[in-house]
RNA sequence: GCGUUGAUGGUCUAGUGGCUAUGACUUGGGCCUUCCAAGCCCAAAACCCGGGUUCGAAUCCCGGUCGGCGCACCA
């Protein structure tokens, strides 16, 4: 069994994940999120709100899941997001028929279904793998369709990435924001890809959850007005020179944008921003980098492209966050499409005097001459150079005939005028994530199996029969010699952050006089908006290790002691040390420990060390 | 989408053309005055779906679905 195995044997049997629709057999590419994954996923995107939303102040929209057609037109997705293909009729082998014919000809990425088909046919190309002919291309697209509307309707489309709605909503963002750049918005919200074949469990998924980010610079200042906060920020990077290298480095943020690894400040930036978000979650950082896009694979219009890849057991390296800096592409894409120009007028420290040629056709006089002309006379007037408005007669071409028009008729002069600003199409840095992968992530990287003899002996619990320690030992190590040996524990370490159970609260014996004060306690932490479990089935050893598994940081105890000096044990899940604290106050003493990084140690009297 | 391989309680697994289908862990109820899996009593829980062969199919055959792997795909 390999990691991935185990993770989701647990994520199964623990209510992380479930395959969707089982009772009907299932269906590939969609999972559903059980109650204590649903909770872990929720929690990852509050820590990412906290981030986004508070600390950057991108505030946070949320569109429907169906577009309409004009959307993925602009967008690129009706034309691009689809690849043709190509089967062999004899074999069945499936094949890109753009690059099968790649080889007998330029720009084959370019043709359509029908050209490739003919191209494949006049050039005898036949399949790699059995020589046999090929049936007709075909174009597969990756968006699932639907009817908007009763009837025929209205072609729409389940969205492919949530980032089309803050560009449709670019004008409202805008003047939401005061027309001042940098702004930004964000969407964590569901998207839909009619994956070819999804495998690899939540790695590729047809319906995924995407937090997308969208922050509009002006394309003449990326620096960012906070880069001090991250500059000193070692980052690993596998940029485009390590990758040939085959080594990523190790570099400070301030150093990458210095030496042009980074394109740019807030490039930057927001790579250090996704460093910090992903290891507050748990992501190893040992096992996480950043790697640029290389030359070819980066968009054609991205000016850098970097994706934040996680290590994983089964899968190797893991894209789970891409950066990118996608210029004016999509601003100008829709404001192509929607007839409509987008951008932000931004107004200069000073005013410039700026000295320009400017010509009035007269439409009074143009008018009643050239009639319903007088329009597009006057835009040709708009054209011409000095010299030649001088002429008396100037002569204009419209629509192919030259029609000529006297001095009198237009007007024009060098002036200088006054211009306190201009309008930009901002450029749009993109900070995009993929929530799914990310949640498998942390509970890889919290999965762990460990020797629980040997970890008891390092956390020095007594009767743990560590090495050195007197008495104690050589009675506890008497009965489970050996076989102790092997006992093994599942430890799910959550960052505490995003643990779906935050506190376990167990009665040491299923006994009214001890379950009472027990409830009393979940009571308590609930208050404190805690996520606490009550749990008093099994022993207590049972009851530590069901917790162990599903990553609860801290479990409380209530014993006999209990009710006598009203203390009750605190366990720390990683080391399994206990320390004895009061009752009373005991909601803010685990609202410490969970939230303001209070150490264990502090939280009370040693119990079991 | 092609090929290949698999599918048995919640999880992992044994198994054979034949009566009430293993086992372990887990789970639930109860016992237990004391802190780290396997204490005691009791209980619940499964042959992926459809068709065929057969007196009889969980087992053999075909198709489907789902999972793993390889190829292709992954804006």
């Amino acid at each position: 069994m390999d990691k991935y195995e185990k993770v989701f044997e647990l994520a199964k049997r623990r209510g992380f994940l479930w395959n969707s629709f089982e009772l009907y057999g299932g269906s590939r590419g969609f999972y559903d999120y059980g109650p204590l994954g649903s909770t872990l996923k929720r929690r990852i995107e509050q820590v990412w709100r906290e981030f986004y939303v508070i600390q950057e102040g991108h505030m946070e929209i949320e569109c429907p899941t169906i577009g309409i057609e004009d959307v993925f037109i602009a967008s690129g997705h009706v034309g691009g997001f689809s690849d043709p293909l190509c089967e062999c009729k004899k074999c069945g082998e499936a094949f890109r028929a753009d690059h099968l014919v790649e080889n007998v000809m330029n720009a084959a990425g370019t043709l359509s279904a029908e050209q490739l088909t003919q191209v494949i046919k006049e050039k005898g190309i036949t399949c790699p793998e059995c020589g046999g002919e090929f049936n007709d291309a075909y174009e597969f697209n990756l968006m699932f369709k639907t009817t908007i509307g009763p009837g025929t309707g209205r072609q729409g489309y389940l969205r492919p990435e949530t980032a089309q709605g803050m560009f449709v909503d670019f004008q409202r963002l805008s003047r939401f924001y005061r027309d001042k750049l940098p702004f930004g918005a964000v969407q964590i919200g569901k998207s839909y890809r009619n994956e070819i074949a999804p495998r690899q469990g939540v790695i590729r998924l047809r319906e995924f959850t995407q937090a997308e980010c969208e922050i509009f610079v002006d394309p003449r200042n990326k620096k960012h007005p906070n880069f001090e906060r991250f500059a000193g920020r070692e980052l690993v990077l596998y940029s485009q020179a390590a990758q040939e290298a085959g080594e990523p480095v190790r570099m400070t943020v301030r150093e990458a944008v210095e030496k042009g690894v980074i394109a740019h400040e807030v490039l930057g930036y927001n790579i250090a921003l996704t460093n910090e978000f992903l290891t507050k979650v748990g992501i190893d950082p040992a096992r996480l980098r950043f790697r640029q896009h290389l030359k070819d694979e980066m968009a054609h219009y991205a000016i850098d492209c970097w994706d934040a890849e996680i290590e994983t057991d089964r899968f190797g390296w893991v894209e789970i966050v891409g950066i990118a800096d996608r210029t004016d592409y999509d601003l100008s894409a829709h404001a192509r499409v929607s007839k409509t120009e987008l951008y932000v007028y931004v107004e200069y420290d000073e005013p410039k005097m700026v000295t320009r040629f400017t010509v009035k056709p007269n439409m009074g006089k143009l008018g009643p001459i050239f009639k319903g002309k007088a329009k597009v006379v006057a835009d040709a007037l708009k054209q011409l150079s000095e010299a030649e408005l001088s002429q008396a007669e100037i002569k204009v071409t419209v629509d192919g005939e030259e029609v000529t028009v006297s001095s009198d008729m237009v007007e024009f002069a060098e002036e200088t005028v006054k211009v306190s600003g201009e309008n930009v199409v901002p450029h749009v840095i993109e900070p995009s994530y993929g929530i799914d992968r990310i949640f498998y992530g942390t509970m890889e990287h919290a999965f762990e199996e460990e020797n629980v003899a040997q970890k008891a002996a390092e956390s020095g619990l007594k009767g743990s029969g560590e090495e050195g320690e007197e008495g104690p030992a050589v009675e506890a190590g008497g009965e489970a010699e050996g076989e102790a040996e092997e006992e093994t524990r599942l430890v799910m370490r959550f960052s505490s952050a995003v643990a779906p159970v935050q506190v376990a609260v167990l009665p040491l014996l299923t006994r009214k006089e001890l379950s009472d004060p027990a409830k009393d306690i979940v009571g308590k932490l609930r208050e404190k908006n805690l996520l606490a479990a009550y749990d008093d089935s099994g022993t207590i050893g049972r009851r530590y290790r069901r917790n162990d598994e599903i990553g609860t940081p801290y479990s409380v105890t209530v014993d006999y002691d209990t009710l006598e000096d009203k203390t009750v044990t605190i366990r720390d899940r990683d080391s399994m040390r206990q320390v004895r604290a009061p009752v009373e106050g005991i909601e803010n003493l685990l609202y410490e420990l969970i939230y303001r990084g209070r150490s264990f140690e502090s939280a009370g009297k040693p119990f079991n060390f």
